[in-house]
DNA sequence: TCCGTACACTTTGATTCCGAACGACACCCG
DNA sequence: CGGGTGTCGTTCGGAATCAAAGTGTACGGA
């Protein structure tokens, strides 16, 4: 019982439960479907094209980055990517052992590595991203282009907004109070 | 170097790379930022709300989905938060030590797990969500609440071209090749 | 030159995640 | 009522995930 039908049905039960409480439902259903379309999308991309190029949808991202961006510093590419670098670490790492990217050491900063991708992951990419390209036209067929860039702008507000103003809205909502550890995450040695 | 202004250099990087290839500009930029405005969205949320409560997303959603569903089946609750079965056997196992999750299984169906909340995971969604629906205001501020329900009536429709169409064009690609293993996974007992 | 601070990547620990294999149960049909 | 077929949740293997701790390099000032 999939999708849109629920996401009212949803709205109508949450608020019962809320009772009097000032729901902001436009808002609430803008937000759900944000997840949903990005996870029905990532599903569909996975089992089509990256399937078949052995490729999780983070590897292809990080590929991707790499690939557009060329020889790039793992911060950055973290960045772009939407990882943390301690994923990236990892992520990168798989990606070597495949032979689809290769990491070099900065000629005069010890401390930044450089990622690049080696022929096998350029000839790679050059093969699954059209492949790429087309599911992503087949995800928004039924928007005319004009739809897909007011989508994008719109989109771009809600990135910006959390990106200008989220920081900020963070510390006011904890005011002060202590930061919450995370249940996972390293210990101390002691 | 956040966000929307890489996109339009990615583009034309992309574009460059490429060469004639015929690249659906509008398709990506819309594809990209639903991704980009996901995670920029989960990550203000679980830094945010979830951070205090100690629940990740994953665990967020799933007690949603109990909370405005009552008990339910657990391949209902997949399907609803958009998991695994796999996965949600561990997360619901994970809230159940917590405390937050009953399991019980179906009094004439054997096979059948059903999840509820106990009281005190009632008692949490009761104190949490409000503060949850308070960020997805916060998050989509700049949008009226107009565009808000444009914004869901878009993306429901790229879910909807998926979940009607999506499982034919997977079909269609793979034309008959071997449905390609997944480099992890279970292995035969042999 | 030595020191302290700042930065950049890696390691660690606890989870989450997927999909295929698996085992238990349900149900149809003879 | 016994077997085949199918459905459900669970287990398993490999990978991804984050935040904080740790390691190592860079660089400025004393």
């Amino acid at each position: 019982m999939p999708g849109h039908r629920s996401i009212a049905e949803a709205e109508k039960l949450a608020a019962a439960k809320l009772g009097g409480f000032p729901l902001r439902r436009d808002q609430m259903a803008a937000v759900a479907n944000i997840h949903r379309a990005a996870s029905a999308v990532r599903q569909h991309l996975e089992n089509s094209v990256l399937r078949g190029a052995d490729l999780t949808w983070t590897a292809f991202v990080v590929l991707w980055v790499v690939w557009v961006w060329g020889e790039s510093e793992t911060r950055h590419v973290a960045e772009e990517a939407g990882l943390s670098k301690g994923t990236l670490t990892g992520v990168s790492r798989t990606l070597e052992r495949r032979g689809l990217i290769r990491r070099s050491s900065h000629p005069s900063d010890g401390r930044l590595v450089l990622l690049s991708l080696t022929d096998e992951g350029e000839a790679l990419m050059r093969q699954v991203f059209p492949a790429f390209n087309d599911e992503e036209a087949f995800v928004t067929e039924r928007l005319t282009a004009g739809e897909c860039r007011g989508l994008a702008e719109t989109l771009r507000q809600v990135v910006l907004q959390v990106e200008e103003h989220g920081e900020e809205r963070r510390l006011a909502l904890l005011d002060g109070a202590a930061p919450a550890r995370r249940r996972s995450g390293r210990r101390p040695k002691s």
